[in-house]
DNA sequence: CGCAATCACGGGATTCGTTA
DNA sequence: TAACGAATCCCGTGATTGCG
């Protein structure tokens, strides 16, 4: 990045968006929100650079390198770039710290997928003009693609944790007597989500909670949401069981989930982790308790 | 009392399943 | 198929708690 004025806040000499100018009465817009902070984060980055700099000084090389001149580019060739290159959309909204929300919210424009998107001309002017009033003066190529690297590699890390709800969910129905399948239910108004329940219409007989907890400190939100769900669940269908299976890394505190989560109406609690034994080994125990007379 | 550690909370992101 | 809502993860901030 540059040490020097980024171009929304110094001279306004890249084209303004209209959307972004509209009155909000008193709510906020993505430019509003840099805006209010400005001072403060050209501060830190003129501090980040110095130490930067005195921190690294035996190991700081100058090279050539190549550099995308934001600044100069007109909207419409940025619009026409990101409609031929689909592909560097992410990292021009990364470097900006924007993301499909903003999109939606500021530009009215919904659902784009960030990582390969199909946009219509435009919408891609619309965004080409919002991207520009962010975008610095320039980038060094190196650096943007590294921040789409590391966008994607988050993105890819969450797909495939969500992955694991659907390995205990094919668990369930390849040990019991499912089949077991994500399924809504009504409870005093509200409509409550159980990951895997039996059967899929009717009355419940047997709902799970599946959950990772993978922080510490929300064991308290995750444990008050399997209580309530399983409370709503039993005033609804009396006669169903109700089981978790946790996700929780902290093995020595297992019992502290277990007595967090000791309720007449949760019948059982059982942990595993990634591995294909573990969840078989939690959804075997947490069967042997729900299903009872069932088979 | 002052400082450090921990807690609670909320905002922002992405993905997935459901629904219109 | 597009749009929406639920769920989960990450992170920073301010409040609270605990210790010396």
């Amino acid at each position: 990045m540059t040490p020097e004025k980024n171009s929304l806040f110094g001279g306004e000499t890249t084209p303004t968006n209209d959307a972004l100018n509209e009155p909000t009465g008193g709510y906020g817009n993505q430019r509003q929100y840099v805006s209010k902070v400005l001072p403060a984060a050209e501060m830190r980055q003129r501090e980040v650079e110095k130490e930067l700099r005195h921190a690294f000084g035996r190991y700081i090389e100058t090279r050539q390198i190549e550099v995308i001149v934001f600044e100069r580019i007109p909207a419409t060739d940025l619009a026409r770039a990101i409609l031929n290159h689909p592909l560097i959309l992410k990292p021009l909204l990364a470097a900006c710290n924007l993301a499909g929300r903003a999109l939606k919210r500021d530009l009215k424009i919904d659902n784009i997928d960030t990582y390969e998107p199909t946009l219509t001309s435009a919408q891609a002017n619309a965004v080409a003009g919002y991207l520009l009033s962010f975008l610095p003066q320039y980038i060094e190529l190196p650096a943007l693609s590294r921040i789409d690297r590391v966008s994607f590699i988050d993105k890819e890390i969450r797909k495939d944790k969500g992955r694991w709800e659907k390995l205990v969910c094919e668990a369930l129905n390849l040990y019991g007597h499912g089949p077991f399948k994500k399924r809504k239910f009504e409870a005093g108004g509200q409509v409550f989500e159980l990951d895997a329940a039996t059967p899929a219409k009717g009355d419940v007989q047997i709902g799970i909670d599946i959950k990772r907890i993978e922080a510490r400190q929300d064991i308290h939100k995750r444990c008050d949401e399997i209580v309530n769900k399983a409370a709503k669940l039993k005033a609804v269908f009396r006669k169903s069981k109700f089981g978790a299976v946790i996700y929780y890394p902290f093995i020595q505190e297992h019992p502290n989930v277990t007595s967090r989560l000791t309720s007449p109406n949760i019948d059982a609690v059982v942990f595993a982790s990634g591995s294909a034994e573990t969840i078989e080994n939690a959804v075997r125990l947490l069967l042997a308790k729900v299903e009872g007379r069932k088979l």
